[in-house]
DNA sequence: ATGGCAATAGAGTATTGA
């Protein structure tokens, strides 16, 4: 079983870059966040036709998450039930026994700003319902833009970096209090090419210069940790006319 | 060198992202 997650930002401008990338990527599960659709504009149709089964939560120019699957989604759960929030950011959905989780951790702007306290509360509630999910869930995975770069390889110049959102220790912590649950970083459990990121900013040539960070990540509970034989980057859309500025991550369960 | 790109909403320019 191969699942993925790819922060598409925008799902209206990506459609093809999606359908060109299953095509050659046949994942079984792909968690999509930053569709930026209202429901009613998702393209269900076209997502079908490609082979996959597909749920979303969706609003309009902000957020949005959905779960592509070739296997049925089942006890499909929109938002974290503890947490009050107009913002569409959690999906989740049982597939072949396994809870999947999608989810677009907000991004924070600025350490100690508004959206900084929101990230953090966001994190904090989330750890809350995981751990319950958990209990109920031996096979679980939580795939997703998690707006966080776990430590300093990931970061291209952490120096510059040190202490800024998506950085900072407070980010962090919530990251490896999700961690303390039991799930892992599929992508540690590997050994990695160096300077390997998962999004790359739009100006200064990001990607071209290998500025990046690596915010994506599956992180797998203890049953699916034991059934993981791979965690790869695809950098390769990100290459492709009219990219999405992140990657998608795949990891093989076995 | 502290900007720079891209998407959205909506009709010039503001907001957000990371």
């Amino acid at each position: 079983m191969k699942i993925a997650t790819w922060n598409v930002n925008s799902l209206k401008v990506r459609l093809p870059h999606l359908l060109r990338w299953l095509a050659d990527n046949p994942v079984d599960v792909l968690c999509l966040q930053e569709t930026k659709l209202t429901d009613d504009k998702f393209p269900v149709a076209e997502i079908n036709e490609a082979g996959y089964q597909v749920a979303f939560s969706g609003q309009k120019t902000y957020n949005g998450v959905a779960i592509l699957s070739k296997l049925p989604l089942l006890d499909v759960v929109r938002n974290n039930p503890r947490f009050e929030d107009e913002q569409q950011r959690i999906l989740a959905a049982t597939i072949d026994g396994v809870r999947i989780i999608s989810a677009y951790v907000p991004n924070g702007q600025a350490v100690d700003s508004d959206k900084y306290v929101y990230k953090l509360a966001w994190l904090k509630s989330l750890h809350e319902w995981l751990a319950e999910e958990m209990r109920s869930h031996a096979s679980l995975a939580i795939l997703g833009d998690y707006n966080i770069a776990p430590d300093d390889r990931d970061v291209h110049d952490p120096a510059a970096w040190e202490g800024q959102v998506l950085c900072s220790d407070k980010e962090r912590a919530a990251l490896t209090a999700l961690t303390d649950l039991g799930l892992t970083d599929s992508y540690r459990l590997f050994e990695q090419p160096e300077k390997n990121f998962s999004w790359w900013d739009y100006r200064m040539l990001g990607f071209q210069k290998n500025k990046g960070l690596r915010i994506d990540h599956i992180l797998l509970s203890e049953k699916l940790t034991q059934r993981c034989t791979a965690c790869v980057i695809d950098r390769a859309p990100r290459k492709w006319e009219q990219p999405s500025d992140h990657a998608p991550v795949i990891a093989t369960i076995d």
